[in-house]
DNA sequence: AATCACTCCGTCTGACACGT
DNA sequence: ACGTGTCAGACGGAGTGATT
C-alpha cells in the first residue's frame, strides 16, 4: 500500500529530507529514455508552464515551470529520479491541504536551468504543453536580446506570455498591459497606432508535426496525472456485471483531441480500441479504453512497466490483479466472490463503501449461482464421460472424465470433474496472487 | 450504458514580499 | 536582475445520484 503523506505522518522537513535523499539502488537502472516518457506524459499531465511579471509597468517576465501532485511515498520517489535528470536542480515546494495531506512541487523558476534543460527533457510533450515551452522559449530570446525594448519585442514578448497558458488569470488584460508597459518605457507613443492582428501572427497556430512520437511510458505517465481506473459493478438481472473502465479526461481542445486520437492511433497498433468523447456538453474530452478484453490487453502493456507504477501503485495492482478475472467469472461463483473482494478492498470509483452494499453484493452472488447449474465448464461426452474445459489457460486445454476409468461409477466421474475443475480454478487464483492458499 | 444535474474542495495560476 | 518563501481566489472536475 501506498504512504500517503499527511500532517499527522509527517512534516514538511521530514518529506523535504526524504526528497533529498539519494535516489534507491534499483532505481539506478531504470531506463532513462523510458523514463523521460513517462515523466513526459506526467508532465502533459500535471505540468505547468507559466510565469508572472515583477511590476505592472515594466516586461521583465519570470517565469515558473513545474509539476505537482500529492505527497506520497512514491511520488517521493518519482520526484527524485526526476530531479536526479536535473543534476537536482529543482527545487521542491510543500504545502499542506485542506484535507490535512500534504503536496509537492517539483519546480524551477531559473531560465538558465528551463531554457537548458526543462524545455528539451519535455520536448516529448504535445499540444498546449509543446506550445508553452516552444513560447517560453521565444520569451527568452527576446527578454535577453539587445532590441529587447524595442516597441515591437515588448509588444511580442507580451503577446506570447499571454498565451503561454490558455486560461490565464492575469489581473491586467493583454491590451492594458501593453499599453501600462509602454506608456511607462514611451510616454510619448501613441498606443493607438498598435496593429494587434500583426502580433497574433507570432503564435504558432499549428504545431509542426514532427512531434507525433507515442509511447507506452508517455501514456502510463499520462494516466498517471490525469487517468482513472474503476470497474463499475452493473445490478441487473440474477447476477452482477463487471465492467473494467480506465479513463483520461482532458479539457476539451483541439490540442488535447489531436493527442487523443494520436494515442488512440498508437494503442490500436496493439489491437486495443479506445473510445474518445466528448463530455459536459463538449467542454471535456475523454479518452476511456472500456470492455474486459481491452483493459486486459492495456493491463499486459503497462505490466512491462511496473517499476513506473509509481502514484498509481495501488490502482494498477489492483487493474492487474482485476483483469485476470474480468469476463470470465461469468459462470463462476468464487470468482466472482474474490472479483468482489477485490473491488471491496481496493476502494475505488464505484466502491463498495459499507458493510451493507457489500453484504447486498455477496448475497445476490449467492442467489444468483442458486439458479444456475454446478455443471459449469463441464460437459458430457456422449455416453462416454465428462469434459472439462475452463477459461484459464492451462496445460491440457480440455481434460477428459471417462466412465470406464472410474469402474462405469457415473457418479464417482461426475465427483471426479468436479474436483478437478475446482482444484485448477483455485490454483488459478491462489498463483495469480487472487486469494491466498 | 449514456446522459444530466449538482456539490464541494483541491489544484491551478499567478501574486506579493523581501533579500542580495 | 534575480533567488526564494509563502499565499489566495477562481475554476475545474471528481464524486455522486437519478433518469432514460
Amino acid at each position: 500500500k501506498e504512504v500517503k503523506y499527511n500532517k499527522n505522518n509527517s512534516n514538511k522537513n521530514q518529506i523535504l529530507n526524504l526528497l533529498n535523499k539519494n535516489i534507491k539502488d534499483e532505481d539506478k537502472y531504470i531506463d532513462s529514455k523510458s523514463f523521460q516518457q513517462l515523466a513526459n506524459g506526467l508532465f502533459q499531465a500535471e505540468g505547468h508552464i507559466g510565469g508572472y511579471f515583477e511590476l505592472n509597468q515594466t516586461s521583465y517576465f519570470r517565469p515558473i515551470c513545474y509539476i505537482s501532485v500529492n505527497a506520497t511515498d512514491e511520488s517521493v520517489r518519482l520526484f527524485r529520479i526526476l530531479n536526479k535528470n536535473f543534476d537536482n536542480k529543482l527545487k521542491y515546494i510543500i504545502s499542506l491541504n485542506k484535507s490535512g495531506l500534504y503536496h509537492i512541487r517539483i519546480q524551477t523558476r531559473d531560465w538558465n536551468l528551463i531554457v537548458n534543460k526543462w524545455i528539451p527533457y519535455f520536448s516529448l510533450a504535445h499540444g498546449d504543453k509543446l506550445r508553452g515551452l516552444k513560447y517560453l522559449l521565444k520569451v527568452y530570446y527576446i527578454q535577453y536580446s539587445n532590441d529587447k525594448n524595442d516597441i515591437d519585442s515588448i509588444i511580442k514578448k507580451l503577446t506570447l506570455i499571454y498565451n503561454i497558458v490558455d486560461n490565464n488569470q492575469r489581473k491586467i488584460s493583454l491590451t492594458d498591459k501593453i499599453k501600462l508597459v509602454l506608456n511607462h518605457s514611451y510616454p510619448d507613443y501613441n498606443i493607438n497606432n498598435i496593429n494587434y492582428n500583426i502580433y497574433n501572427d507570432y503564435l504558432i497556430h499549428e504545431l509542426p508535426k514532427e512531434h507525433n512520437e507515442m509511447s507506452i511510458p508517455f501514456i502510463l505517465g499520462f494516466y498517471l496525472g490525469d487517468g482513472t481506473f474503476n470497474i463499475k459493478i452493473r445490478d441487473e438481472g440474477t447476477l452482477l456485471w463487471y465492467i473494467g473502465v480506465l479513463r483520461i479526461s482532458q479539457k476539451y481542445t483541439e490540442d488535447n483531441e489531436k493527442l487523443f486520437i494520436l494515442i488512440s492511433d498508437y494503442l490500436n497498433t496493439y489491437d486495443l480500441d479506445t473510445i474518445i468523447r466528448p463530455f459536459k456538453e463538449g467542454t471535456v474530452i475523454v479518452l476511456k479504453v472500456e470492455s474486459n478484453q481491452n483493459i486486459k490487453k492495456l493491463s499486459k502493456l503497462l505490466h512491462v512497466y511496473e517499476e513506473f507504477y509509481f502514484i498509481k501503485k495501488d490502482q494498477l495492482y489492483f487493474m492487474n490483479k482485476s483483469s485476470k478475472l474480468l469476463g470470465l467469472v461469468k459462470y463462476w461463483k468464487e470468482g466472482n466472490i474474490v472479483l468482489l473482494n477485490l473491488i471491496s478492498e481496493y476502494n475505488l470509483n464505484y466502491r463498495v463503501k459499507n458493510d451493507t452494499k457489500y453484504k447486498y453484493y455477496l448475497n445476490k452472488i449467492e442467489e444468483g449461482f442458486k439458479n444456475q447449474s454446478d455443471l459449469y465448464f463441464l460437459s458430457k461426452v456422449g455416453i462416454e464421460g465428462y469434459l472439462v474445459k475452463l477459461p484459464i489457460k492451462i496445460k491440457p486445454k480440455t481434460k477428459y472424465f471417462y466412465y470406464k476409468t472410474y469402474n462405469k461409477d457415473k457418479d464417482l466421474t461426475l465427483k471426479t470433474a468436479l474436483d478437478y475443475r475446482d482444484r485448477m480454478l483455485n490454483l488459478y487464483l491462489i498463483e495469480n496472487d487472487l486469494i491466498k492458499s
